[in-house]
DNA sequence: CATGAAGGTTCTAGCCGCTATAGGGTCAAG
DNA sequence: CTTGACCCTATAGCGGCTAGAACCTTCATG
């Protein structure tokens, strides 16, 4: 119980690569719980948890400045609900604009792909299209 | 005929900044036709075109590279088209294959929205699911 | 012709989220 | 005690800009 693991078994056990887990700690994200003599990290399975939570809300697209604040609501048990909602909404928003974006971008692209059925760069309508 | 502005000028003539205009002359994209005795960089109607050229071929989202490549083929009338085709087909490809993973996005962080009636951070079923 | 504002120059560093490299030190098994 | 796998810190790089410092040029005005 409460075993003490190093980074690269925290990385084998969450899939992370070690350089990650040390830049999630330069950012404030993850520390050991302790280190060795000779400093290497010591994690324990509260640390595996919060990784796998960061890996869990980094794979939603959120910046490492929002997971750092859902870990810190996570931390407490009180916290208003409200603050979670609005960092995932507000990604739902930022993720509805994007789409929004690459939509019109694959129209056009694709319309552009159509129009071209040249030999030589002479005649090619991309090339044309993007000069006008 | 054949007039030389300054950067400041050919920046706001095709909407762009002065320092990404030096950037993309960095990149090998641009260059000034001459430059005064003083060291200002000159530009003609032909650096203009280039650079609407550039921000139309940024707008579909290409890289500075893939730019680079379609600004070479531009130049070269006797260049076979299929290159350009290419760089237009991986673009919507990659465009395409961000289109799934962000709709995917979409669908994960809405059904996170809706789960969500708590107040405090306890019941939360937001941070339950990243949390699992 | 001198002055001063507006605009130009180069260089360096910062943004995000890692990734890679160099040059070392530590740990556990044999 | 040696070996080899693992770990450490520090630094630089990616893309596509953006910002700032410290300085220089240009040109219209008095």
């Amino acid at each position: 119980m409460d075993a003490r693991i190093t980074i690269g078994q925290l990385a084998k056990a969450t899939d992370t690569k070690a350089v990650t887990i040390r830049y999630y700690e330069s950012a404030g994200l993850i520390s050991p719980v302790t280190r060795t003599q000779g400093g290497y990290r010591l994690y324990t399975d509260r640390e595996r948890d919060r990784l796998i939570f960061v890996k869990r809300a980094r794979h939603l697209g959120l910046s490492l400045e929002d997971v750092k604040s859902l870990l810190g609501l996570a931390d407490d048990e009180n916290a208003p609900c409200g603050q979670v909602d609005s960092i995932i909404h507000e990604q739902l928003e930022r993720i509805r604009s994007r789409l929004k974006d690459l939509q019109q971008l694959e129209r056009e692209l694709d319309r552009l792909e159509q129009c071209c059925q040249a030999d030589t760069v002479a005649d090619c309508k991309i090339i044309e299209s993007l000069s006008r």
